[in-house]
DNA sequence: ATTAACATACCAACTGGTCGGTATGTATGA
DNA sequence: TCATACATACCGACCAGTTGGTATGTTAAT
């Protein structure tokens, strides 16, 4: 009974993240997720105490899969190369894939989204938000010091900057993504990315290149 | 009396402006806007025939200030340089300032909240939010352009490329900057990016040096 | 005297949320 | 083992408040 109360909980969670998605959390009534699992208000209240519940719980899951898939790609990176400059170049490659995979659209960024309505929840979720691409950009700045200790950077970098440089293309690719309907729009700017690490990092280049 | 039926008008967009930026689109209500103003039913739908239409004059609202301050920005920059590389740089760092300066938040920018939101708009705003992204990236990419053809670029790059690329890079640094408060990411992504391209045009940077 | 620019009163539909009820599981004890 | 006792999972009617929108004023400028 309890695996069957967590399909039904994960149904409900699915619907509300793709209809979120597209319509916004405020736009996604709670009848319209109940429309979309065929489920009644008795279900839904069961499962959430409040529709701001949902928000948080829906966060949370999302979060989850987000994070794990990352550090998928991270430690698959990191098994198949030593350099750390190699295992960056992989995981962004890796990244790239998957986004142009045509997969399940519409695309998007649920942080993104969250932040563009943080009226409507509470401090715990956008200080969870904030938490998780922290996180996010923590992971990236390991690889980055690794790499800067590696090799020296044609000009003064540091690792949090390139983080978040990375991170934020990552943010604004998605946007212009939708704007256009042009599915090829994010994984173009983290092959940019590569683009400007190629010429910050000319020694790895060259260590390749031999 | 045009003039002040103008100014109402006015009244009722910056007021909604502010709303949707903290709380979406469909996060705002007409009363919201109503309250915020100190005006009544009448006076909205005697402006606008519907929210909807009013979500559509408010983006032209906004894009048209918008534009113009890119504009002005670039042909100050134009006037005060020869060199585009030199225009480009003043053009980005008096972003950069406008970015910094402790004007009114919250900061945001509302092509990404439509995009976001875009199932409650019709097909013309969202195609117009997809026109004015693209008219913004087209000036950057004329100026990358003239960049490109006078100094050669240390790997193969494209105008077009590198204009969707600081595009991407504002907007996800408005995300960022919203979801840690902290009003300084977005300015921080406009220099890495100057770092980027002093690195693609180093024969640029010799000129200046000499 | 018209008309533009607003105010006021009101409506049907929808909003998030509650509540009593039911069917189906699970744990316990004799 | 099998009845008792209880908990979980879900249903669907219902509620008060809010939603976008309308119909009918009132006021003031042209």
């Amino acid at each position: 009974m309890r695996a069957k109360a967590e399909a039904t909980r994960e149904r409900l969670l699915a619907a509300a993240k793709n209809l979120v998605m597209s319509k916004g959390f405020a736009g996604t009534s709670v009848d319209d997720v109940l429309k979309a699992t065929d489920l009644t208000k008795g279900a839904f209240f069961h499962h959430f105490k409040s529709k701001a519940d949902m928000a948080e719980q829906l966060m949370h899951w999302y979060a989850e899969g987000d994070m794990k898939m990352f550090r998928t790609f991270m430690a698959e990176a990191e098994a198949a190369h030593d350099d750390p400059m190699d295992q960056l170049m992989q995981f962004l490659t890796d990244f790239e894939n998957y986004l142009t995979d045509p997969t399940n659209p519409p695309k998007g960024c649920m942080y993104a989204l969250y932040t563009y309505e943080d009226d409507h929840f509470e401090n715990d979720v956008k200080g969870f938000v904030a938490d998780t691409l922290q996180t996010w950009t923590a992971m990236y700045i390991r690889k980055f010091q690794e790499v800067i200790d590696l090799y020296p950077p044609a000009r003064p970098a540091t690792a949090k900057r390139l983080a978040e440089m990375i991170v934020a293309m990552i943010e604004g690719g998605l946007i212009l993504e939708r704007a256009y309907k042009n599915p090829g729009m994010t994984a173009r700017q983290s092959e940019q990315f590569r683009e400007y690490l190629e010429l910050l990092f000319p020694t790895a280049a060259e260590r390749k290149a031999a």
